[in-house]
DNA sequence: CAAAAAATAATCAAAAATAATCATGAATTT
DNA sequence: AAATTCATGATTATTTTTGATTATTTTTTG
């Protein structure tokens, strides 16, 4: 068996049962603990699962206290009062492991996304960032090819942009586009600023999909101006604890929500 | 069979698979392992598929588009031993006090001009650098406007260069442009990569003045490729220490000298 | 708290896969 | 037709992966 086909089949597996021990994957996989043990290692590294004394688990909102689920049981993590900080890294490490190695990607800068530069750490992606803050992160502390849009850098936000139009980014193809919102409601994500949108639009253009990380606390708010609609969003990443009538209505549109 | 039919059998086979391994195709192609590996090879540079150890798998999404082209061998610096730091220290700090405050200027990466960072610390310039160390500097530590062509981040070099001509650099505007040299001779200054000369030619087309910082130890040396000829220099900056004679041949050509 | 148990990490040799090299023969050029 | 290129398959190093073995660490339990 291709040792990426074990580590699908992993990914698999915990995804159904959200945790299994070494022993019960050696069974499923006919394979040594070693080797199991190795793909953990590999997986984890790429923040595609959590790995425990015992076995490993799916991604669940990073760390924390989660003593609880020690040891091989069903249950999972009760989500209990997490700082926004906490939430905003779990969206991007999701996000994160949405990505392959090899794929080439879109960061819009924010907030939220500059996270994701942490569990990026040991992945091999192209990507292409307006981010100044998680550029630098990412040339210092990672092996992913990174590129930027020409324009001024503006300090406060971190973030590079151009007035007009020939900035590079026309050149760059990616598959997702990643971005962090403040607000997403009806009228689809919207952001305060009219260039900022101007330049995330652009980018949208160079992506197949686009991936848009929300906290609760930005679902159902909105700004002026409209980056996207509703319907333009492939995949939703927010939080578990969202109220299921609000997200039945945002899959409505046609969009894939994957929860943390 | 025909070398590209059998690629494109090899394609649809993994896109009804999603993984095989070498074996497989081996057989299903009734072809030997090395045909088959180096057909793979092949697909896999035209980012048609990922190789993987045991074989191979289609690729997540259409990401492709990245080319791989040319990626520039910048030298590194001939570093004369005799170059103390502090020689070009004070190369980059007259450079630097050649600028008044609300001047637009370009500064081209490299190890002498990176310097200038130390001395535009208390300063109000507009700059656009393609020095991402430079940039990174500046932003923290200083209040100067700083731009960025757009293009990939080259670790090493510490510097982003885009291989398209559309990267913002044509919208800007400067009185200015400091380039530090390895090579100042008869034919101008030379630099050793084609593609890095190719965006410093970019750059000093938007440029008033072009001034040029140069070691004593650069004088009379050259590398491959010109970036400009002696005449179109305005203003050469080197040490005290250099023969008249030479400095003499240099001044027929119409430019000024300014010693440290 | 300490011993026992369980799990993990480190090490190493065998196996598997890949890369490099070479000879052969078909296709192309001259 | 001779020369040359080129794809192919066989052969051989070289590298990577794997499972067994052995420390080492962590967790449990008395």
């Amino acid at each position: 068996m291709l040792e990426i086909q074990r580590q699908q089949r992993l990914l698999d597996i915990l995804e159904e049962k959200k945790f299994a021990t070494v022993a019960q994957l050696t069974e499923l996989l006919h394979s040594s603990e070693a080797t199991i043990r190795r793909d953990l290692v590999k997986l984890d590294k790429q923040n595609k699962i959590t790995r425990v004394h015992g076995g490993a688990k799916v991604l669940t909102s990073a760390s924390g206290a989660d003593n609880e689920a020690a040891r091989p049981t069903l249950a999972s993590p009760t989500n209990s009062a997490k700082t926004p900080q906490q939430i905003n890294r779990a969206l991007a490490q999701k996000a994160a492991a949405l990505c392959e190695d090899g794929e080439s990607v879109i960061i819009n800068g924010g907030m939220i996304t500059d996270l994701m530069g942490d569990f990026l750490r040991e992945r091999k992606l192209n990507i292409l960032t307006n981010s100044f803050a998680l550029a630098h992160d990412l040339v210092t502390n990672s092996r992913n090819q990174v590129s930027l849009p020409g324009g001024e850098v503006y300090r406060e936000q971190g973030i590079v942009l151009s007035a007009f139009d020939n900035d590079t980014t026309q050149h760059y193809s990616a598959s997702k586009m990643f971005i962090g919102t403040p607000g997403l409601s009806e009228f689809g994500v919207t952001e305060s600023d009219a260039l900022l949108v101007r330049a995330e639009q652009k980018m949208r253009r160079q992506a197949e999909k686009l991936v848009v990380l929300a906290p609760s606390t930005s679902l159902e708010k909105r700004s002026s101006f409209i980056f996207c609609s509703l319907n333009q969003i492939d995949i939703l990443i927010t939080e578990r604890s969202t109220d299921n009538a609000l997200l039945q209505r945002y899959r409505q549109h046609g969009l894939e929500i994957v929860l943390v």
